[in-house]
RNA sequence: GGGCUUGUGGCGAAACUGGCAGACGCAGCGGACUUAAAAUCCGCAGCCCUAAAAAGCGUGUGGGUUCGAUUCCCACCAAGCCCA
């Protein structure tokens, strides 16, 4: 074989042992996609511009096309990451060609756990680590050929990104949620009125209510703390050991950490909070305006949880004179209040305390106390998952039940936890299973007050459900016979007329833990004086640098202690050097340690990217109105400015959630134009692999495994074993490595491999050996263009009517494809085109079958999208200067399609017996005739008569014996 | 335990509002080209029965609605996700 040489029109000498040179394998694949990214980088194709830049079309509609930024990990790009990526160039890319100024924009994910801890085991500083991770993120990115606008990379660690994450969060701490008007103001306003209606405040812990004018600082400070959106809050929180750090609710899964799967334990903590409770109905509320999938807005909508009933307070007794203490609970079942035969509460409940420092008559202290201390070790994951055995401990103390007067025990257990509700509930035995399991551990009385319907209730288990109310009339009011929601409503009325209670809405959804005990965050801009009042720095100082440390170790103690406070020297510092404009400035102050958490940075990226180089502003008002500002067809506005959003379902709660809380407020504020982030989210489905499974369920990885006689057996042992489809682990030694298949196949054959594998949403197993077949594809398309021999440009003289038709309709089918994503489809009517247009090979004559070459250049703009390298080649060897990219996207003549005779499928008895051909201007009479005409019909009907005769006109007649 | 989603050839899948089930691809089979192979090109291909056809059976299982159900309804089974 001879070794020739080739060029590709840049230039790249490609050398190929083979007689086809011009064959489009892997090495010349790979060799044109390089170059001609080289070509795109340097003619920056794919900038957006912005209004107000040099060449801005404000005549083009826009489009914000979204990808979830990764967050660079050291290991490299996964193949899981170019599906949604590949997803959104094509649709951008297509978007251009109907033209669109698309923003499409790619940054990096940058703060967080992995980097931190990477530091603590080898000493390497994050930023190395995540330096390192983003270039080679960069380059694995860059090889696909995605069409992002690189000039507006960032990276959520440079100092110009947080520095507007840190303005950000002195916006939410200089703002309060207004509840009349139900959005957030700036607490300036809020504190200039207390001090002209020189207002009564609560005292500090149980002191008395002061004039505002008489207030001391901290008791200022403390009353508009319960009112700033970002404030300082004590708070039952999830501390981690393990990880050294507390953790958000929502990265508490089971009582363990999300990250790593550690124990959590519950410990009260003074820490900076968002005030995400009062934007619970609005977040609920405002899902209704989203095009998002359906799973994702219930599973937002069940983490808001809003439940609605009734807030009651239990008078504590002590023996038979009522205490000032009471107990509130809230119950979304106040109408079973009669048959509350008990109270339980959690053992950080402050009541416990208090009994303890006071014991009543029947109080066993120690039992008590031994108790309480045992549970504080216990994460959440072991107080709930016990759920067969209940403990607990009596506290000697006993409430009235208000509605008839009892006189009920109060307990202490552990299933009932501090961060939810109030820490107490009200227990109804006979109504609620883990009440009624209680009752029986420890022998306490059970009363049924609901009778529900097709349940008996028997007294071995509790019925829960809505019923007709019996034993519940006593001094407060009278239930009996009521339905449920009557029963709801007469009590809490009931309840509201004696003070002793009120309906209530409550949410599960809790205000969120914004503090981590970490190093690698962004440092929040609030500096402590002597006294431990906190003050804000002044945005003219912003950003607050992170800075350097040598040892990133956390500070073990029993309290946590951020690694930050070993930066001795930029914690001590005076109000004049920090920023602080309401102290003197040389005041000594303390800046804070802790950092924010990993979620800070993706809450509001999205904006930055319209506006990234911006020193003055997070985002200018005109790139922010131009961006994320769109009208519907009929001239609405959309509710969310990202036009398409796509990234993992793993994101439906936490950061999507957090991220509408934050535009939210900016929008309030005035800093943003739209209610809604992200218009339409999308989530690609999971990219999965194969393993192998044992007859006992045990999973055996893929290279412990061979294939004899078509079977596939454990190559130690020979014992049989069945092909599943498993997530990529290491330990099944499943993952693919996306370098390699572009170094086997090219980026232009894996991305087309990827979107061709199924439905984007759908979960989907890789398969190897699937690649081939949409390499080939490439293969004839090219060979369809170019000679594998001479490279010479093949084009038909003569345009075949029928492929022309057929180009038509796939131009049609492509574009409608595209915009519902379906690019599995697309590829597929490409397919068909290229098999229908390829040259029999007994045919040596080039210039006849094959595409001429204006329906060879519609076809290659058909693939651009898909397989842009590919494309941008034989465009530039039909001989176009500029790139394809650029082009508008093909029209396709309707009038073309339209067929004169439709094949229609006749059934007899619902057997199809026969297919007639019908004109298509041919009505329900003629076609009906057609059909009874026809031979086959005739003998299935065997001279019945036909009782009815169904016809849809073009589709189907149905004929009823 | 509750909620949501998904079950279609040997495999990945398609079928837009109920109207020809299995487009397209992989694997497989046959043929052409070749000394031969690879590559390429042309065909076949749900299952069952069959020399071949016809008939029969087929969208997880069982029922229902309908002239007609992969599609709508009910129950069940299995897998995945979310909440307990």
């Amino acid at each position: 074989m001879s070794q020739q040489s080739s060029t590709t029109p840049n230039g790249q000498p490609v050398s190929l042992p083979s007689e086809t040179p011009h064959r489009y394998a892997a090495a010349f694949a790979c060799a044109l996609e390089v170059a001609w990214q080289g070509r795109w980088e340097r003619d920056d194709l794919y900038r957006s511009l912005n209004p107000g830049d040099a060449g801005f079309d404000a005549s083009k509609p826009k489009y914000y096309c979204l990808d979830m930024f990764p967050y660079p990990s050291g290991a490299g790009l996964h193949v899981g990451h170019p599906e949604g990526y590949t997803a959104t160039d094509i649709l951008c890319r297509y978007k251009r060609m109907q033209g669109c100024n698309v923003l499409h924009p790619m940054g990096w994910d940058a703060f967080g756990l992995p980097a931190e801890q990477y530091a603590i085991q080898t000493g390497v500083h994050p930023r190395e680590t995540t330096r390192n991770a983003i270039a080679t993120f960069k380059r694995q990115l860059q090889r696909f050929g995605f069409s992002y606008d690189w000039n507006r990379e960032f990276a959520t660690i440079e100092p110009e990104y947080y520095h507007w994450t840190q303005w950000i969060w002195l916006q939410c701490y200089h703002a309060y949620f207004d509840e009349s008007t139900q959005r957030a103001r700036p607490i300036a306003e809020l504190e200039s009125r207390l001090k002209s209606e020189d207002a009564c405040i609560d005292g500090a812990d149980g002191e008395a209510p002061v004039k505002w004018s008489a207030a001391t600082s901290l008791q200022r400070q403390q009353h508009l703390d319960r009112y700033r959106l970002a404030y300082l809050g004590t708070q039952t929180v999830n501390w981690c050991p393990k990880l050294g750090t507390v953790l958000a609710n929502e990265e508490v899964l089971n009582g363990r950490s999300e990250r790593g799967g550690f124990p959590v334990m519950r410990m009260p903590l003074r820490q900076w909070m968002f005030r995400i409770t009062a934007y619970a109905d609005r977040l609920l509320a405002d899902l209704s305006l989203v095009q998002w999938p359906e799973s994702t807005r219930a599973m937002q909508a069940e983490w808001i949880g809003r439940s609605e009933g009734a807030e009651i307070r239990f008078a504590v007794l002590r023996g038979a004179s009522v205490e000032s203490e009471s107990l509130s609970v809230f119950t979304t079942r106040p109408d079973t209040l009669f048959g509350a035969t008990f109270m339980v509460i959690a053992p950080e409940h402050p009541l416990v305390a208090s009994i303890l420092s006071s014991p009543h008559a029947q109080t066993d202290v120690d039992a008590l106390r031994v108790y309480v201390e045992s549970a504080k070790h216990r994460s959440d994951v072991d107080r709930q998952a016990a759920a067969k055995v209940k403990t607990g401990v009596f506290t000697g103390a006993y409430a009235r039940n208000p509605a008839n007067g009892a006189q009920v025990p109060i307990w202490v257990a552990d299933y009932v936890l501090m961060g939810y509700g109030t820490g107490a509930i009200m227990a109804v035995p006979a109504h609620d299973e883990r009440d009624f399991e209680f009752a029986k551990q420890f022998n306490l009385s059970i009363l049924q007050v609901v009778e529900i319907e097709g349940m008996e209730f028997d007294g071995t288990r509790a019925t829960s459900g809505e019923g007709l109310a019996t034993h519940s009339s006593g001094s407060l009011c009278t239930l009996d016979g009521l339905r449920t929601h009557e029963a709801k409503a007469v009590m809490t009325r009931a309840l509201e007329a004696a003070g002793v209670g009120s309906g209530r809405v409550q949410y599960r959804l809790r205000d969120w833990l914004f503090s981590r005990q970490r190093y690698w965050g962004e440092p929040f801009p609030v500096v402590f004086d002597a006294d431990g009042l906190h003050h804000p720095i002044a945005e003219s100082h912003l950003p607050v640098h992170l800075p350097e440390l040598v040892d990133f170790h956390p500070i073990e103690s029993a309290t946590p202690m951020p690694p930050l406070g070993k930066a001795r020297e930029w914690v001590e510092t005076t109000a004049g050097a920090a920023g602080v404009n309401d102290l003197p400035a040389d005041a000594r102050v303390r800046r804070e340690t802790n950092t924010m958490p990993n979620w800070a940075g993706s809450c509001w990226y999205y904006l930055r990217y319209c506006d990234p180089k911006n020193q003055a502003r997070f985002i200018s008002s005109e790139a922010e109105q131009y961006w994320m500002t769109s009208r519907r067809a009929d001239g609405s506005m959309h509710a969310g400015g990202v036009d398409l959003y796509i990234g993992g379902a793993e994101h439906a709660v936490l950061h999507l959630l957090y991220a509408r809380f934050w535009h939210k407020v900016l929008f309030d504020l005035g800093h943003v134009s739209t209610p809604e982030p992200f218009g339409r989210l999308f989530h690609q489905g999971l990219i999965q692999s194969h393993a192998y499974q044992r007859p006992d369920g045990s999973l055996v990885a893929i290279d412990l495994v061979r294939e004899v006689d078509g079977k596939m057996v454990e190559s130690e042992n020979g014992a049989p074993v069945t092909q599943i489809v498993a997530k990529m682990s290491k330990t099944l030694k499943n993952v693919v490595n996306p370098d390699d298949v572009i170094a086997e196949y090219g980026a232009d054959t894996f991305r087309l491999y990827e979107m061709y594998m199924g439905p984007l949403e759908a979960a989907k197993p890789w398969n190897t050996r699937d690649i081939v077949g949409v390499h080939r594809f490439l293969q004839r398309a090219w060979r369809l263009a170019v000679d594998e021999t001479t490279g010479a440009l093949l084009l038909a003289k003569q345009e075949d009517p029928a492929l022309e038709r057929l180009l038509h309709r796939t131009i049609q089918r492509v574009g409608e494809q595209i915009e519902r994503l379906g690019f599995n489809t697309a590829i597929a009517s490409m397919i068909e085109l290229v098999n229908a247009a390829t040259r029999p090979m007994d045919l040596a004559d080039a210039t006849q079958g094959g595409l001429t070459r204006s329906q060879l250049e519609r076809f290659t703009q058909l693939l651009a999208p898909f397989a842009p390298h590919i494309a941008e080649e034989l465009w530039c060897r039909l001989g176009h200067a500029s790139s394809i990219h650029l082009t508008a996207w093909p029209s396709f003549d309707a009038a073309l399609l339209e067929e004169h005779e439709v094949e229609v499928p006749v059934q007899v008895r619902g057997k199809i017996r026969a297919r007639i051909m019908v004109p298509k201007i041919a009505n329900a009479q003629e076609t009906e005739a057609l059909a009874l005409a026809h031979a086959s019909v005739r003998e299935a009907l065997g001279g019945a008569t036909p009782k009815k005769v169904i016809v849809v006109p073009l589709r189907m007649v149905n004929i009823v014996v």
